[in-house]
DNA sequence: ATTTAAATTTAGACAAACCTAAAAATAATT
DNA sequence: AATTATTTTTAGGTTTGTCTAAATTTAAAT
């Protein structure tokens, strides 16, 4: 069907559309790759080939509908795969992403379709992130950035923007988890840091904690 | 650490060396991987630069002892998404072997030696054929051929030969499985069809069914 | 022991996916 | 508006794994 090469191009081109209505950058692209300007233009060029995306030279790049679709299904894999390494196999969340990156190339719908059934048809990854159905569609959560929070209101964890064994390890030592109550107490004007209880817990966190971090209200 | 390509081939010479003491020929490789001779010695002088098999020209391919390391490894790792794919997600034993055909290059310990345990240690197939364990050791089953039986003598079924879509879903529909009990009744002298008493069953079978069921006795 | 046949290797090409360096187009700045 | 800077594309090359066709080696047959 496609490459590894073409999924993956897919897959970050969906990613990186959905911050912005514009056209996805060569060089936003080539960075999310980690691969040079010139090695994009190609590939591009062949993705518009077979209509997985519309690009006109100098333009950037979208998705087609087709793009679009296979690209949800890959991500549809990789998150399905995700909630299996972490409920079945003891993964760590901050462990399943190289895997996970892995298994969602593997080729076979009963597969998926086997899998999700086995899951449970989960709604959501270990990081909060929605699992698109067989035939694409997942509910967007209307979630706040912690961040943007004022002092006093409190809410539910659903999800995290980083997702780096970094951050994710840090959240763990501290104790913060999804599905957790979270009330900011205090924010410091200086830094911008806030004061939170997180259930029994009361710690101190930098903005660049609260900027990614989801809390549903 | 290694390609596909590289661990495909390592795979099939480990399937080719043990029908025989001598070397693995070019031919005999090509026809395995489905590609040209000439496509085989190129890989070839690329595995034996490392070291995974020792090769002379015209003389055929041996695997190293890294090489054999490699490809039991990858056995490994198929057989045991094997396991997974007929135990937790309701393939049947004839729809396993192409998905497993890719899990099996998923590249992490983690990932099969919790998969292993997940599985509770299984140490057999769903074909009947041994899973190694994480240092490659695995047992050989004293096994005989159903057309090595004689008149009257009886066994258990531990394994086919054969692991073909069409030959499984032949044993499917005439209830032959693994661990069930044979009989042979009578053994016909013109073309060696067996009569055969398979739990409640009796069945006439052609000696290409025999010849790819493997018995203990 | 030649000759013929079969198996194997070499030589040269090709596609995919990448690269570097140079050219071209767009965006930013004065 | 002209110049400079940045982004993007083009041109040409590399690597991996494949191919075809020709050359070579080994095996088989006369």
């Amino acid at each position: 069907m496609f490459s590894l090469s073409e999924e993956n191009y897919l897959k970050a081109i969906f990613h990186l559309q959905k911050h912005s209505t514009a056209g996805v950058s060569t060089n936003a692209l080539a960075e999310e790759m980690q691969t040079k300007a010139s090695s994009v233009t190609d590939m591009v060029k062949k993705l518009s080939d077979k209509k997985l995306v519309v690009y006109k030279k100098y333009q950037g790049v979208y998705l087609s509908e087709s793009g679009r679709k296979t690209a949800l299904k890959i991500i549809r894999k990789h998150r399905l795969w995700e909630v299996f390494l972490v409920e079945k196999l003891d993964f760590s969340w901050d462990e399943v992403h190289d895997v996970a990156e892995e298994l969602e190339h593997i080729k076979s719908e009963k597969l998926i379709s086997e899998l999700d059934k086995f899951l449970d048809y989960p709604k959501r990854d270990p990081h909060g992130d929605p699992i698109p159905d067989a035939k694409g569609n997942f509910q967007v959560a209307n979630k706040t950035l912690l961040s943007d929070l004022s002092t006093g209101e409190k809410g539910t964890l659903v999800g995290v923007k980083d997702t780096s064994p970094e951050f994710l390890k840090y959240l763990d030592k501290n104790k913060i988890a999804l599905g957790k109550t979270i009330e900011v107490l205090d924010q410091e004007k200086f830094d911008g840091s806030m004061l939170i209880q997180i259930e029994k817990n009361r710690l101190r966190v930098s903005t660049l904690v609260t900027a990614n971090i989801y809390i549903k209200i």
